[in-house]
DNA sequence: CGTCCTATTGACAGGCTTCAAGGAACGTGG
DNA sequence: CCACGTTCCTTGAAGCCTGTCAATAGGACG
């Protein structure tokens, strides 16, 4: 049941046993989601979080005008909505990008567990502050990166969270995202993400054809994105004394 | 001691006169930066948590090319470097944008305060929340609003944050801000805020000069950045079961 | 086989940056 | 008290990056 999640929780914080069939105990069975549902919306009071088992989601927040931003990209083993938990009232929507398998868990019961078990408490705060560190780097992406290294980031992103949960390869991986959504995570039009696109094919740096990622030398595109991937704290919780 | 911070948490949080106290007890004295000063540095490992008290600050975020982002500006009763709490090293630092008072807490106390008062880590973790909302607002208008649009909602939203802690009048309020640090928080450069902002006083929308923002018709220049207060949560904590 | 969605490419426009220079405000030291 | 340096604001000119509009092609799917 939400293996991936659990798996990283067991492997990230230093949750015991125990804990973990606690929180295993609370998660509702799988639910499927067909591509572009929206699981949860913005200003929706949270009732039930949601897991992401399987598939592509993202954080989305909509402007007044029609255009949106999706504010994070959402894979397997991820908390969607952890702000749930605290804030009265969700400031982003979740919307499925694939179809997708969600395992949930009612707000009010993981708040009563949390009381329970601080541990539990502790690794969910820690969850939401690496959310927002990635949020952190987008949003300096956004602020000051060029289209070019906006996409090459991203990529580099996605390939590096992707090792963590073993699916991807060392030269690539599978992203079934149309480029118009790339383009809603990074702030561009769909166009302008395709001649990014064009371009790093055209350069070897990297391709993404047919929904798979390919990066035949993945340090030339890291220095191009200036990526580091100490945001992502993939080392763990380590260093909170219990 | 550190009483707008204090203050916040009183009327936001359901915590208690002896919480509250608990934490006023391990807060440091008062210490003074100098603008343009760093508190923490991105990379540091978290030894203390700062709480701004007067003055202006920002969490920071350099790129390799030495261009910067500032991923949010920080008030008096702010509470500068959430995350420390928990990770284990900063992926931002944070810098006196003004001359500034600020005071400080132990990381390891205030964990092991969290343990004996779970409401406390409760509170905190809100706190945290909060702020990765504004970031996440912050980052949608990187992303898809024109220069123009992220000018009004800055100063819209610095409005809003103001007035909580009693530092606005309906009509406007002092801001020590250079343009540059204005464009350093909005992804743009200091020439085109100086443009816009001009074009913003020849409409009568708002001046900002001297230091000081006024806003003529605030509903108008809200209207204008497609602003809308729900995502600061002003109404608190409550609906956080105890 | 038609329909829809996505990718692709071109032409053009415009928002924002870059580079540059002058002026105002302010503190500092002689 | 004034000369001077520094920082910030202001404005202009030029150019590039990215958006907008538009048309075509290809694939998936019923």
């Amino acid at each position: 049941m939400a293996s991936v999640f659990l798996a990283r929780l067991r492997a990230k914080t230093p949750l015991q046993a125990h804990e973990i069939n606690a929180l295993a105990e609370i998660l509702s069975v799988h639910r499927l989601f067909p591509g572009d549902r929206p699981l949860t919306t913005e200003g929706d009071r949270p009732q039930r979080l949601h897991i992401l088992v399987g598939g592509w989601a993202a954080r989305v927040k909509w402007l007044a005008d029609g255009r949106r931003h999706l504010s994070a990209i959402l894979m397997a083993g991820d908390l969607c909505d952890i702000d749930g938990l605290y804030l009265q009232r969700y400031d982003y929507g979740v919307v499925a990008l694939s179809p997708c398998v969600v395992a949930m868990v009612d707000r009010d019961r993981l708040l009563a567990l949390c009381d329970r078990m601080p541990a539990i408490a502790r690794a969910l705060s820690w969850l939401g502050f690496v959310d927002n560190a990635l949020l952190n780097e987008a949003a300096a992406s956004l602020a000051r990166r060029s289209a070019r290294q906006r996409v090459a980031h991203l990529m580099c992103e996605l390939h590096a969270r992707l090792e963590t949960v073993g699916c991807a390869s060392p030269d690539g991986y599978d992203l079934p995202l149309s480029q118009e959504q790339v383009g809603d995570a990074l702030g561009l039009t769909a166009v302008h993400v395709n001649r990014t696109l064009a371009r790093f094919r055209k350069e070897g740096l990297m391709t993404f054809t047919g929904r798979r990622v390919v990066v035949p030398d993945r340090f030339a595109l890291e220095r191009e994105a200036g990526f580091s991937p100490a945001y992502l704290h993939l080392e763990g919780m380590r260093g909170v004394p219990a």
